[in-house]
DNA sequence: GGAATATTGCAACCGGGTTGCGGCAATTGC
DNA sequence: GCAATTGCCGCAACCCGGTTGCAATATTCC
């Protein structure tokens, strides 16, 4: 295991380490997709869904992960990529697969933007495609 | 109450015409925003939950409402508008305010929509930007 | 070392969504 | 016109992801 991946991710946004903290930084650098808390719950099956979701509370105030919703009911969490902040540029498209059920991210596709209203100021987007992935057709 | 215009928009879109159907219509109608299930139940407060619930079903099944996910953990609806279908860019961008806690429909605005990789289909798009409201600074 | 603070596990709760079922209304077939 | 089928509705119960209160434990600070 790269525990120690995980702790300079850690260390660089400013969490105070713990083990389980570890844990779930871990599991969420290993995956490819995102995963919401009942994955996390599956893969660290020692780990109270409490503390994953606690945990996860912190890690989105100190911008290590951002959570996406897919609209399949259950919030799903990836690792920030780069540096401290997690801008909206920094965002990429999301693809749920309907077949599947799978949620693909599609690094090289940022988030589109649109211009907002007069007034209206703009924090972050969720933006996600739905259809058939490749393997499903 | 206006049940004349909720009863043609059913009639269009091959929805057999009941009682609970037409209300359900009519509050979606007079609303200028997308309402939830549980919008809907305090709205018509006489009807129960579950017939709400199926009368969306039947509804989205026959294109006459569209589901959007602004995010808050609870679907809003809303009456498609035009013609027979619902496609992509028939749908607008949506605001929700992450302190008044309301969603805006910007009409004037089509989602955007990017290209996605070889093989991927494309069904459906939620967008949805969340920031503040002018209402609220 | 000991007080103050933060983290964790457990259990219970919450609320949106969903389903089984029985009753009632509407439609169909004769 | 009437029985049989089908569809619609209300009630109650359930499911599940998310959330919280609280006590136990670990960590940090002095």
């Amino acid at each position: 295991m790269d525990s120690q991946r995980s702790i300079e991710v850690l260390e660089k946004k400013g969490v105070r380490v713990t083990a389980i903290r570890i844990l779930v930084m871990e599991a969420l650098l290993a995956s490819s997709r995102p995963m919401s808390l009942s994955d996390l719950e599956t893969v660290l099956d020692t780990v109270d869904k409490s503390s994953i979701f606690r945990t996860l509370e912190v890690f989105e105030k100190h911008h290590a992960v951002h959570s996406i919703d897919d609209g399949t009911g259950s919030i799903k969490f990836e690792v920030c990529e780069g540096g401290t902040d997690c801008t909206v540029s920094d965002m990429h498209t999301h693809f749920y697969c309907e077949k599947c059920h799978r949620t693909y991210c599609l690094k090289d596709i940022n988030v589109p933007v649109v211009n907002l209203p007069e007034g209206f100021e703009m924090h972050s987007v969720n933006y996600i495609v739905k259809g058939i992935c490749p393997g499903c057709r």
